[in-house]
DNA sequence: GAAATAAATCTACCCATGGTAATTTTGTGG
DNA sequence: CCACAAAATTACCATGGGTAGATTTATTTC
């Protein structure tokens, strides 16, 4: 988790760079940075300076604010992109799920397995620095994933007949559980993978009522 | 959530203070700084500096730092403040409960109604500021509170011959959801607390799966 | 083709904040 | 009365987010 001297790239020369037309490789830009980002948040954790991440990324300050915003725009980029894996590696488990419970097992195992691989990042996104709005940092992975799980619980229940009002409060309450169970088991590994899973995905599931009590 | 100039009571002079006598009322000054910081959330918001917070105590940072220890420690104090209040508020509920669903139910408001009267100062403990550790920082509230949910939930389910394990990981989700449903309501208010605090219930007491499908 | 304008980048800075070192004043024990 | 511990302040340092202005290159305009 050191900081300081992280891979400095020697900057550029001072005035625009020779040889870069309007307008053709802004975006390639922007992914550049974020790459780095991710490098640095792998191998220093989450606390990395936006100085640390422009250097690594052979640019200076000024470029990095120009091409994302401030750090909580970086922030928000970052998280945009580990959703989009995450959404990735759920669906994948889940589109081979047998039954519903089986489908929200996986998707159980789904999150587990990428926070775990994306420790860092999944701990810079979620845990977000100090910015103003503290709310949305801790939101900010949810906020999009409880939209896309919202739906689908409404049309069930729909479709089940039973009131799909509590679909949004639900998936906030669903994601809630995954976080901090993911952030015990990330700091504790007191127990594997598949037994947290199977926790979780039974209070989720069948709740903590005893069937014959 | 203005900062700067906040209710600055001028400090007092510089060497030892005249007609304190050592070891009486060092433990009353600790106490006075938690208040500080406590008021101090109230009006200004999570984001509050220890400069403004040793300033509405009428003292300097160097005092602050030595009774309280770093802005880690000071957060720890006041998670451990709120958790009393809070355990206060949950015991309190639930003990006019008639039934273990009616227990959750209870729990589950006097949750809620805690973090909306002291907004800030949850959103503070829970949502730390820029320290190193973020999973400790994210878990601070839960993990006294886990061991709290974790014993009576093991000695239930092992009474009623069900297998005692999943306590510790149910604490914790049972607190993540709890704890994004409540930055969620926070935030958008879209609901009364009622309603949220019923559909939150239901989820973690009967799960998602719908008795008849 | 030169002059003016736009674009892209860096250097150098500001400011807030967490944290600490050195200094000053007061109490306490020989 | 003097040395030493305690309690406080002042003044400082380091880091990090964020920005203004200088500098160089490309592009447009006449």
């Amino acid at each position: 988790m050191n900081s300081s001297r992280a891979g400095a790239t020697t900057p550029r020369r001072r005035g625009r760079p020779r040889g870069r037309t309007a307008a053709d490789g802004v975006i390639a830009d922007r992914n550049r940075l974020l790459e780095a980002a991710e490098e640095l948040l792998r191998t220093d954790g989450p606390t990395v300076s936006l100085q640390a991440i422009a250097t690594r990324a052979g640019v200076t300050k000024p470029t990095l604010y120009r091409e994302l915003g401030d750090r909580d725009a970086l922030v928000n980029a970052l998280a945009e992109r580990l959703a989009e894996r995450m959404a990735q590696s759920v669906t994948s488990m889940v589109a081979t799920a047998t039954d519903p419970r089986d489908g929200l097992h996986k998707l159980v195992m789904g999150y587990l397995d990428l926070a775990e691989r994306d420790r860092n990042l999944y701990l810079f996104v979620t845990a977000g620095g100090p910015g103003d709005d503290r709310v949305q940092q801790a939101l900010r992975l949810a906020d999009g994933a409880a939209h896309q799980f919202a739906e689908p619980i409404a049309a069930f229940r729909a479709s089940q007949g039973v009131d799909p009002e509590v679909a949004t409060v639900w998936s906030y309450g669903l994601l809630g559980a995954l976080h901090f169970v993911t952030l015990w088991w990330l700091r504790d590994e007191a127990v594997s993978r598949d037994v947290v899973a199977s926790q979780i995905t039974s209070l989720l599931w069948s709740g903590m009522a005893i069937p014959g009590g």
